[in-house]
DNA sequence: ATTTGAGTGGGAGGAGTTAC
DNA sequence: GTAACTCCTCCCACTCAAAT
């Protein structure tokens, strides 16, 4: 028995009724069958009604195309086929026969009804996916794909044209996933480039990219923030993000030749856009107590994280076991969004603090009452994975989930927190490090609190407390907020 | 300058309401 | 009786804050 079902009974009318949405408008059609919501016989009969329905609207559907969950499949089968064909033609006919079988799988989801992105999404994840050590690989073999694909299709590739280029610069971007570059990172730096190819034109040829081009393109850029989100407009900050993305992107042209010469301009201060930084938010007593204490099993275990150990999603998913002291209830890390630097850094004098927090009684309580069996993580969600994940979709598109975040804004909404009262969770890390601020002893620690380390000499606030210093800092805060 | 990952907005569809 | 709305929830794609 499915925990949904497809209709939906409609008390007024007594009937039952399903929304479809025709050509991006939604209506309601409804079907005079049973007596009540537990009529079992009725719902069939109306169920019966509503799938002879569909078939007519898919039939016209389909007269008018694909859909997005049919285009991704077709890509994906596609690219399995290319593969089996070119294993075949290399003589390798066991991993030839293992891409020709996915095929076959994924032919047979083609014709079902009601295809989300998401289940299509999960089929694919199912079939067979390069291992980390196996990406490079994968790279090659598209690149020899490519070369055979010439033959089938019968096409010869302009190496010179931006779209070309920009193709294969994410590609090699891709194959450095997640070991050099993070998912998140790779999506964002595709937005950048196919954001650069679609102004310049797939078709147009690098070499004709010059200084005015680049001057061209940032004041397409400033043109898009004054646009509205909806019309394709942006901030400041990502038509900046774009600008730099976009000279990464040449600059990678250069040097694998594909262009003669750089703009000269390529670093010239004319090219910059300015934004400005964000002003801090915190949550008062009231909004910290209401939220820890409306808070239930794990969330409130997160959200005490959040505020004991200047934690943000990321940072809990990726907590390893070794990193807690579960005798006398301590917890020490270097941030996970630095520690991977601080790995290649040793030697650098700027170096990120590992923090040593001692936990509340509540938090060190919770934290021993959801830890998992895992050898790695401490916390995992109720499947077993980590609470933060993101990967790179074989649409190319990136999927993230993070377990925590939605808790919180389940939580929000549990708790009818208006909307313009609602506050982001790393507010809870701000919160803890300001409030540290307004004592005058303990003022100072705070951006050790953070786990940050300096940035310059003008944070000259910036001191290593001793253990016991900050053990009562922790306290303090703690205190604060009624948490022991 | 470059990378990482949290936050947000909007689409789709479920649930309830209203206009005619 | 019918069809159209409004609100809500979930999820995904994308933006942008913040780390080095």
């Amino acid at each position: 028995m499915p925990r949904k079902l497809e209709l939906t009974w409609f008390q007024p009318r007594k009937c039952w009724r399903k929304r479809v949405t025709i050509d991006g408008k939604k209506k309601d059609l409804y079907f005079k069958y049973g007596k009540s919501k537990s009529d079992l016989e009725g719902y069939k009969r109306a169920l019966a009604d509503w799938k002879q329905k569909e078939a007519a609207i898919e039939a016209a559907k389909a007269a008018l195309g694909p859909s997005i969950p049919e285009v991704i499949l077709e890509k994906a089968i596609k690219y399995r086929q290319r593969l089996a064909e070119y294993h075949r033609l290399e003589g390798d006919e066991e991993k030839a026969q293992l891409f020709q079988n996915e095929v076959k799988i994924l032919q047979k989801k083609i014709g079902k009804r009601n295809l989300t992105q998401n289940e299509v999404a999960k089929e694919i994840s199912k079939l067979s996916k390069p291992k980390d050590n196996e990406r490079w690989a994968w790279f090659i073999d598209s690149q020899m794909v490519a070369k055979y694909q010439k033959w089938t299709v019968g096409e010869t590739p302009n190496d010179k044209s931006a779209g070309y280029n920009a193709e294969n610069f994410l590609l090699l971007k891709k194959s450095e996933v997640p070991e050099n570059l993070s998912p998140g990172r790779w999506a964002a730096l595709s937005y950048s480039v196919y954001f650069f190819v679609d102004w310049l034109g797939k078709d147009k040829p690098l070499d004709l990219v010059t200084g005015k081009t680049l001057n061209d393109f940032r004041i397409h850029l400033l043109n898009c923030t004054e646009k509205k989100k909806s019309e394709g407009g942006f901030g400041r900050k990502t038509a900046y993000e774009r600008m730099k993305d976009i000279r990464q992107f040449i600059r990678w042209c250069w040097q694998i030749e594909a262009i003669e010469n750089l703009p000269r301009n390529l670093d010239s201060s004319d090219l910059s856009i300015s934004f400005e930084d964000a002003e801090i938010v915190t949550f008062s007593k009231d909004e910290v107590k209401t939220l820890i204490d409306g808070a239930k099993d794990q969330m409130q275990l997160h959200l005490l994280l959040c505020l004991n150990c200047a934690m943000l999603p990321k940072d809990i998913s990726d907590l390893k076991q070794s990193q807690v002291d579960w005798k006398n209830g301590r917890l020490e890390r270097a941030r996970s969004k630095t520690s991977k630097k601080r790995r290649v850094n040793e030697k650098s004098n700027r170096k990120v603090p590992v923090v040593d927090y001692k936990l509340w009684r509540q938090t060190f309580d919770l934290l021993k009452k959801f830890r998992s069996d895992d050898s790695e993580r401490v916390l995992l969600n109720a499947n077993g994975l980590p609470l933060k994940r993101s990967e790179i979709g074989e649409d190319g598109k990136i999927d993230v989930t993070s377990n925590i975040g939605k808790n919180y804004e389940r939580l929000r909404n549990r708790l009818e927190i208006p909307k313009e009262d609602q506050k982001p969770l790393k507010t809870f890390r701000s919160t803890g490090a300001s409030k540290l601020e307004e004592h005058k002893e303990y003022g100072r620690y705070a951006q050790y609190y953070l786990g940050q380390s300096p940035r310059s000499i003008a944070e000259k606030h910036y001191v290593i407390p001793s253990k016991n210093q900050f053990d009562r800092a922790i306290k303090w805060l703690g205190q604060q907020y009624g948490l022991k």
